[in-house]
This record gives structure tokens, C-alpha cells and sequence, in this order.
DNA sequence: ATGAAAGCGCTAACAC
DNA sequence: GTGTTAGCGCTTTCAT
């Protein structure tokens, strides 16, 4: 019996120190690659351990010093593209230095108060990684009490004192204007998000400014309200095509709601982006695969979360991180969906805005 | 200092039981409902316990007796709906039980071995749900292995022995296809997925029978292979439509699929359903977002969850589960991207078959 | 009905 | 450089 695989119990440190001849201290001391222990008797260990295939407890390393190697993600939802590609980097950087990433859901329906799921998390994980859902601002008060390494991902506007990471929306959504106006467009629809503090209002900021800044007026009929939703965009989108000038150009909060955009202007019979450009913002990885595929603006999702476990392993080992605000850049991702507006035809270059109207 | 919260360490078991005058057993018997406590004591007990904020250490617990109350789930994959809605099934229906959920993620990138995965799952948990990614017979070998209550969560064929939960995708096809059928339409195309065996086979061949068993011919060109993906729904459907005898309704082998149809049907300047009907399969949330909203049918993928996690904590209880094979049954889900063929307008009832074509 | 002792697997602290 | 002891928070077993 050279390895005793699932037969009698997991192994132990136990088995490798008494394999190995020295006492367990000795042995936990050379796998962890802590001093102290010579040369050889370290290469000992490892070696047999590796042979007897010794993985260390987690929940027994927890108990005695408090350090798992896990790190915990809260996340609001687990059903959408979004959040998935933040996890990938959270869990692709987290593994790469040794780390397991595990992810607790929140659900509506099963109640279970903020505190006891920290508490919760607190107890196998070393550190908390948050993706608070919209408007949770309660949820913040509990991250705050918590006696644990925590670092809010993808933050709503709210959040003060904790690190957090998250995209400049507000410099994306410029560059996602400034792209349609060098295409030529000057009648630009928005399609807003929920109506709070947030993302959804940084990016509609800037539809402002940047129209502002280019001598347009901002005409309240070009913003129609949407919810983040592909439904919701297309219940704005309809409404902007029903305009009697309708915009020439659509710059839509988010990529869900640009699918609902597309689905609207395809049914009104019109082309993106022969008629109607159509810009998102997010670049989930469904961007890529509508007909046409959308033009939007990346948020670095992967990198956002890789980013937050850096910054939380930071605080976890000690170091002061010196900002605890990441700002991570955005970036526009030109693909089929906005065209310049001389090629729509219907407003013949030279002659923009004279024969406006639908 | 009545609750010491934050204050200096958390609450034990050994401050509930000093504040009530008990021994820590006692204490802890009250807590897990266990005999050998009288009535006054155990009330008093728990009384202090939540007064004072207690909660298990679940590290401490799982150390002590194995058992956590926590179930894991090993997910493949958290950017796609699928698997958000099966995790929601799974989540809801263990913490009405008073156990908690957490996701361990697989990454492509990160290599763990199968062994090491399945053996830090089981430190902490007290069960797997394993959502298995495509074509891993690998990992159902380490399934096997693993000393653990084991549930396989929408399996692909090939697993054997262990306990599995999934929905029946051949009546499922059939029913798309009758309903298809009842609709007049007689050409009708199928969008493929991997050609693997497991679900995308299964539809398939659901396809070709319920052609057969109403004397229809299965014509090869009017099946089109994709692969899960709306860009290769989209592909394959327009494929279809490039035919000289172009289907008047499609069938996807998933919703994704489908959305890629959607987008070329559209593209090629037709409509749904009036050019052509679309069915899809799944009925993820986003299928009720498009437009039209998308008839689909619905694999119940909550309920799938939750009947894992049941079939699970069967398990985990010691209860010898009478089947460990769970088919749970598709529906019908009729929204407006299917209509009858004569609503076409293109072959007038009674001429059917007549002038088919482009 | 209640309590004391021992131990789950590991590591911090202190020997030697 | 190495070993011993104690203890993390809990529950088992075996008293009483």
C-alpha cells in the first residue's frame, strides 16, 4: 500500500512525517517552505508526500491559524455574462498563486441576513471579493463591520472607505459618443439604465457632456428609459424609432440592452448600421456574436477581476495597498454595428441635417 | 458588553455555554436539536446563543464530524443562463434546508488536477453537484473515485452508476417537432450542436424519427450543423436559408442557437414566423427577451437543481435513493416566433407542397 | 439529563 | 534544525 489513495481515510500530515521520520512540525514546516528545516530532510518530505499524494486540510488549517487559501466571491447573480467574466478573472488570478476561488450566490427568496453570510464566509475564506447587486447599500453597512479582507468589484457610486475596482464608465461612454460624432452622427438616441446612482448614470453624464461639448443640443426625446434589460432596450429603441426625427445613431447603457435595440430596429425593417448605428457598452462576450456584431465599449471584466484579487491578496498578506481605488480603463471595440453617416444614404454628405426626419 | 459581535473574536460555543451555566455538550445539544437536554435547558440555551450572535464555525464542525452543511457545486462554465438557472434551482433548495451552496469553478487556464479539485471539495462539503463540461469522461472516472455523495446535474450519456438528474431531450424534441408539424410546416430544418453523444444527439435524433413516423422524408441538407453557439446558429441557419428549397421552420438544438437564427432570418430580409417559424430548446431566461419572444422548450432547469440537490442530501442522510436516474420532463413553451404555415401567405392553404421554393 | 475527556488535522510558540 | 506542547471550535464517546 504505497498510496493510500481513498482507501483508509484521507493522509494525513501525520502519515507523511511518520514516512518521512520526523515529527510533524518538521514535515508541515518543509511543505510550507517555511526555515528551519534542512535541505535534505525538506526534499525528503516533499518527495514523499508528492508519492503518498498529501493535500493539506483546509478546513484543519482554517481552524488552526486561520488561513485557508480560499478566497470567497459574493456574487448577486449568476445568469449573466457580466458577472461570469469578472469570476473567470477572479478565478483564473486566484489559482495562478495557489489560491481557490469559491462563489456564494445571493438569492431572493431564501433569507438569510448580510451579517450571517459574512460571518459564514469568514469562516473558510481568507478574504471577500463583492459584486454587490444594484441599490444595496445596506449590503455595504455589513461589508463594513466585517472583520475580514474585503474588496468590492464593480462598485454602484456608493461605497467609501472599502478598496474597490472598477471601469472609468464615465470615460467609456465619452469614447462611445465621440466615435458616433466622428462618424458624422449628430442625432444620437440613448438608451438609459436604471435611474440611481451608478454606472448607468456615469455613462449618461457623459452622453451629455460630450454633446454639450460639441455645440448639440441634448434633446430629452433622444434619452428613453431602459432597465439593463434586452426587453428594455427594445421598448426604448421602439420609442426612439417612433420619433418623427429619429436618431441616426443609438448608444445603448449596455450590451443587454443593445440586443433589445437591434431586435427593434430590424423589426422596423431598418438596417444596422445602414440606417440606424448602434453602439453598446460592456463587450460581454455576446457582443461578438449578434448579426452584426455590436460595436461597444470593453470594460476590462477579466482584468477587473484579476485585479481584485491582487488587491485583496495585498490586504490579506498585510500590505498597505497604497490606493484602494482601482480605476481600470475602457476601451472601444469597433465591429460591425456603427457605420459613418454618409453611408446611410438617406442624408447625402454635404447636406447633413437638411432632409432629417423618417 | 451584551453582544460581542466584532468585538474580540467571535462568538463559540464555549461563551454560550459559560453564559448559560452549561457544559459546552450541553450547549451543543440544545443547539443541533439533539436528545439528552431538557426542555428548560435547551430553551435557555438557545436563547443566549442567538442573544449573544452564535453561529458554528463550520471549519470547526466539519473537522469534528465531517459534516458542514455545506454542498458544493462544480460548474464548468458561469457565463452562460444554462447553468446560472441550474445553480438557482440548486441554491434555493439547500438553503430552505438550512444548508448553504458554494460554486467552485473549472477554468481552462488554471490546471487542477481532477483529484485535487474533488479532494479540496470535499474538505469543506458535504456533497458534489457536478455540472459536468462537454465530454469529460475523465472526470466522471474521478467521480467514481471519490470517497463523496456525488450528483451529476444534466449529464451527457455517458455516465453510468453514479446518480444523475437530467430532462428528457429526445420527448422534448419530439414535442417541438409535433408542434412544428401541427403547424403545417413539413420543411423543416434542424440547427445541430456538437455531434457528440448527449443532448445534441439526442434532439436530433428526436428530429429524424418524428419526421420518419409522419412519412416525411429527413433530408440531410435541411439539417445544419452548429454548435451551441449563437454565431454557429447563426451560421447554420443561414445555410438553411441559402437553399433553393428554403425551410418555412427551423428547429434549433438550443436557444442560443436560436438567437443566431433569429439574426439571420432577419438578415436575409424575412420575418418570424411569418417567412419562417423558429423554435428553440432550453427556454433559458433570455428566450422570452427576444423578439418575437421565442418558442422554445423549456427544460426545467430550477427544478432540475433542486432535485439534485434532494437526490443529494439523500444521499448525505444515508437514505438509499430508490432511482438514482431522475428524467424530469420538458413543456411546450409557445411564445410568437412559430405560426402556422398557411398564416405565411406564401403557400396558400390547400396549395401546399405546390409552390415551394425561393 | 448532564459533564469530562479525547480527538478531528493542522500550526504557533516554545523548547532543546 | 528539530521536537514537544497546546489549542483552534466542535462533537464523539464514555462516564455520572
Amino acid at each position: 500500500m504505497d498510496k493510500p489513495l481513498m482507501s483508509d481515510g484521507p493522509v494525513t500530515l501525520a502519515h507523511v512525517a511518520q514516512r518521512a521520520g520526523v515529527s510533524q512540525m518538521t514535515a508541515s514546516r518543509a511543505l510550507n517552505g517555511r526555515s528551519g528545516v534542512s535541505a535534505k530532510t525538506r526534499h525528503e518530505v516533499v518527495r514523499i508526500a508528492t508519492q503518498i499524494g498529501y493535500r493539506v486540510n483546509v478546513a484543519a488549517r482554517k481552524l488552526s491559524n486561520g488561513r485557508s487559501r480560499i478566497i470567497a466571491v459574493l456574487a448577486p447573480d449568476l445568469t449573466n455574462q457580466f458577472i461570469g467574466e469578472l469570476l473567470i478573472g477572479a478565478g483564473e488570478a486566484a489559482r495562478k498563486v495557489d489560491y481557490e476561488m469559491l462563489v456564494y450566490t445571493l438569492f431572493d427568496e431564501t433569507r438569510r441576513s448580510h451579517d450571517e453570510v459574512l460571518r459564514l464566509l469568514q469562516q473558510f475564506a481568507d478574504g471577500l471579493i463583492a459584486i454587490l447587486p444594484r441599490g444595496a447599500t445596506d449590503y455595504v453597512k455589513a461589508l463594513y463591520a466585517a472583520s475580514m479582507p474585503i474588496v468590492i468589484l464593480d462598485h454602484r457610486g456608493e461605497v467609501a472607505a472599502l478598496p474597490t475596482i472598477a471601469s472609468n464608465h464615465y470615460e467609456g461612454a465619452s469614447m462611445a459618443m465621440r466615435h458616433l460624432l466622428e462618424l458624422g452622427h449628430t442625432r444620437i438616441g440613448f438608451l438609459t439604465g436604471p435611474d440611481e446612482p451608478g454606472a448607468s448614470t456615469e455613462r449618461l453624464t457623459a452622453y451629455q457632456h460630450v454633446l454639450a461639448q460639441h455645440g448639440l443640443r441634448v434633446d430629452p426625446h433622444l434619452i428613453s428609459a431602459g432597465d439593463y434589460t434586452q426587453r428594455g432596450g427594445f421598448e426604448a429603441a421602439r420609442r426612439l424609432l417612433g420619433l418623427k426625427k429619429r436618431p441616426t445613431a443609438i448608444f445603448a447603457v449596455n450590451d443587454m440592452a443593445a440586443f433589445g435595440a437591434l431586435d427593434a430596429i430590424k423589426d422596423a425593417g431598418l438596417s444596422v448600421p445602414n440606417d440606424v448605428s448602434l453602439i453598446g457598452f460592456d463587450d460581454i462576450p455576446m457582443a461578438a456574436q449578434t448579426h452584426p456584431p455590436l460595436t461597444t465599449i470593453r470594460q476590462p471584466l477579466v482584468w477587473m477581476g484579476r485585479s481584485a484579487v491582487n488587491t485583496l491578496l495585498a490586504q490579506i498578506n498585510g500590505i498597505d495597498v497604497a490606493s484602494p481605488r482601482v480605476t481600470l480603463p475602457t476601451e472601444l471595440v469597433v465591429r460591425a454595428s456603427t457605420a459613418a453617416l454618409s453611408a446611410t444614404g438617406r442624408v447625402p454628405v454635404g447636406t447633413r441635417g437638411a432632409s432629417a426626419g423618417v
